[in-house]
Parts: structure tokens; C-alpha cells; sequence
DNA sequence: GCACTGAATGATTTATTGAAGATTCACTTC
DNA sequence: GAAGTGAATCTTCAATAAATCATTCAGTGC
């Protein structure tokens, strides 16, 4: 007997495939139901809703791109700025690749996290606590001596808001965004007494390759 | 006999007040020339359609905004720290007052700005060359050690964005952005070595109150 | 011929309505 | 009675008809 997580695995896998193919709106409610061989009204037996397909779907990517992240952050023998840079460099192309060039991701993402926008704030929590982790790692190696890791960490976010937006990447390449956050990043580290935001990026960043996309369907 | 730059002066004067009070889509060019006593055709010989008295109007706005910046920018007796300081946040008060509370106001800048691309990009250019003033000032008394001011200055708006974009703005009280820029500003000047965003703003700002209203109807 | 008009044109917006889809629920099956 | 159905309902979408509006231009008056 199939126990109701399988099912609503089951449905989330059917939508999932749906969504990323032919986009959210364009996706009925009857046609997940078909591909999962159930009637529409039986899935709401296993989601309030529609909206609520789209969240899971959301909240697993939401799940892999931490599990990237946390891998990123945690390669052995770097410093913490250098940690710092791959996080950001990182999450920026995960956010880059997925929402970039994928219409309907997008299109998805944005209906969610402007519908349900404590889902997006979850996120953004999840991400601030691994920045901060970053940062008390740099404040103990004394790297850094930051009083408020948790509210620097929110600066971080702040300053880099740009890089996390896909609307606001329209018309940036992404080699002008790497340029971009590159600097921001300098001038984050370094402040403003230090040369300003040089060009020179003497840190090796992860490489992009290594980041593969965030929803494989 | 009036002359052709009155006659526009005239026009975009009415269209103002129109296009504050109703909005932009609700206000019809027969609307704006009866204001003006002419026919809708005799517009056309002073502006090339309605979207350009729009833009008129926010260059103007704009003008206004960058002779404000000016102002703060150039107040005697203060370091370029301090001149920086004043600058983001005068330029985040300008955005704030002027987008976040007159939704007339905000649709005419978007419409505007997602219409005619390099209006938006004139105005952020010249905001870039005041910031470079700034940043040229401090490398010469000696307060900054900048190589390339130019470049510093596109990467502090880099890291400013959320304070310039009232889309970004939804859902954040004036205070809070007010305790970002300021938290963002002491990471931008410090450095992540140097005690991080500390919550002190020993710097005084200029008053909000001294920058007024960007249009005034 | 310069300043302007206002009706004509064609594009865009709005209103309407029929269809499609999300959600519910009374009912069936095992 | 847990799992599921599918017709009924109520909402939302899409197509199109109607109206409005930006823009043009042939024409008027000075």
C-alpha cells in the first residue's frame, strides 16, 4: 500500500515535470491528476491547492540549493574570505542559471514567493544563518572581528541583493554580474581605505561547472 | 507672442498636474491640451508624443533630485566619509518620498524608465560622476586610497541598489532601510576587519526634512 | 507660411461573455 | 472507513466586440 508521502511524492514528481515543461498556468489540475492516474479531486487529498504543488516543488529546490551551498562553503582548506566569495559567486549562479534562462522556472518561482511570500523570507533566513556561519568561522580563525555576525550577515544580503534578483540581472551578462559582485565583494572585505574595489581577483572562485543546475528534470 | 519653450513649459505643466492627480494611463492627451486651451493635434507640434512630456517631466524631477544631491555633497566642513554618507542617504530619501508614497508618481517613472531604457541610465550616470566627485575628493585629502574612482562608484551602487529601487523597497519601513544603508555604508567604508556593521552611526546624517519633495504640484 | 483645429485613422484599452479550470462534495468501491 | 470518483459550482481566463485614445493630416484663419 502506497502511504500518503509516496503519493504526494508522486504528484509532486507529475507537476514538477508539468510546470518546468509547459509553465504553471499553462498546467491543469486534470493533467496531474491524469499523469498520476487519479482523479483532480483526489489531489486535493494530498495538497490545499495548486499553489501548494508549486511550493514543494519550490521548497525541495530551495533544499538542494542549501545542500550546494553548504557544500561550497565547507571545502576544506580555505579561508573565510575566501569562503565568503565562493558562497556568493555561488548562489548568485545558481540563481543565474535557473531563473535565467528558464522561462517557466521563473515563472514559477515568481508566482510562489509573490503569493506566499514567507516562503521566500524562509529562504532568505536559511541563507543569512549559513552566511553568518561563514563569518563566526572567520571571527574564531581571527580573520575577522565582527561583533554582529547575525546582522552582518544581513548586511552581506543587502549589499548583494543585486546578484540574487533575476529581474534585476535583465540586460547584464553574466560576466558583467561576476565583474560586479567581484568588486562589491572587494569593497565588502576591504573597505574603502584599501585601494578601492580593485580589478585583481587573486581568489580562485569555485568554478561554475561545479554548480549544477537546481531543479533536474 | 509666446514663445515654443513656453508653450512647453505650459504643457508639461498641465500634464504634471494631471499625471500626478490621475495617473498616467487615465489622462489623455485631449485632457492635457484642453488644460492648455489648444486641440489634441497642436501638442504634437511641441512634443513628439505623450510619452516624451513624461519624460520631460522626470527629467526635470531628475534635475531637481541631482541639484538636491549637489547641495548635501557639497556642504563645507565635512569628510568624504561623511559627504558619502549623506549622499546615499539624501539620494534614498529622494527615491523614498518621492516613489513610495504617490503611486501616480511611481507609475510615471516606470513607465517612463521600462519605455525609454536610457533615461533611467542617464540619471544613474549622473549619479555615478557626483559619487566619483565624492570618492576623487577623499583620495585627495588622503581619507580613501582609490585606484579607480570610477569603478568604485558603479560598485557602491552596485551594493545600493535596494535602496534606490522603490520595488524593492515594498514592505520595509523608512527605519529599517534607514538601519541597512547604515549598516551597508559602515561595511562599504570598514571592511569586514574591522569590527563589522556595528550599529553606531557616529556620523550625523542630513536631516530628512532638508531634502524636500523632487516634484512639487 | 505660421499657428492652430478637429475630424479621420489605427492602435490600444476596456467590457462582455462563453469556455476552461480550480475546488468542492455527495457518492462509490474495496 | 480509507481511498477515490466525477459531476456541480464558482472562479478565472481568453476571445472578441465596443469604446477610447494617441497620433496624423487635410484644412482654416491670419
Amino acid at each position: 500500500m502506497l502511504c500518503k508521502d509516496t503519493v504526494r511524492g508522486n504528484i509532486v514528481e507529475a507537476a514538477k515535470k508539468r510546470f518546468v515543461h509547459y509553465g504553471y498556468a499553462k498546467t491543469t489540475m486534470a493533467e496531474i491528476a491524469s499523469d498520476c492516474n487519479m482523479s483532480p479531486g483526489n489531489l486535493y487529498r494530498y495538497f490545499p491547492g495548486k499553489l501548494d504543488i508549486a511550493e514543494a516543488i519550490c521548497t525541495e529546490a530551495g533544499e538542494y540549493a542549501i545542500a550546494k551551498l553548504r557544500d561550497v562553503m565547507r571545502r576544506p582548506g580555505r579561508t573565510a574570505k575566501e569562503r565568503l566569495r565562493d558562497f556568493l559567486f555561488a548562489d548568485m549562479r545558481l540563481t543565474y542559471d535557473q531563473l535565467e534562462f528558464d522561462k517557466q522556472v521563473f515563472e514559477m518561482a515568481r508566482v510562489v514567493s509573490s503569493e506566499r511570500p514567507h516562503f521566500a523570507n524562509r529562504i532568505l533566513a536559511v541563507n543569512r544563518s549559513l552566511l553568518s556561519e561563514i563569518l563566526s568561522a572567520g571571527n574564531a580563525s581571527g580573520e575577522f572581528v565582527i561583533e554582529d555576525v547575525v546582522f552582518t550577515a544581513e548586511m552581506i544580503q543587502s549589499a548583494s541583493v543585486k546578484f540574487r534578483y533575476p529581474q534585476m540581472h535583465s540586460k547584464l551578462s553574466y560576466d558583467k554580474l561576476e565583474r560586479e559582485l567581484g568588486g562589491v565583494l572587494h569593497l565588502l572585505l576591504n573597505g574603502l581605505d584599501d585601494g578601492g574595489a580593485g580589478r585583481e581577483q587573486p581568489v580562485k572562485t569555485v568554478h561554475q561547472s561545479e554548480v549544477e543546475k537546481l531543479v533536474r528534470v
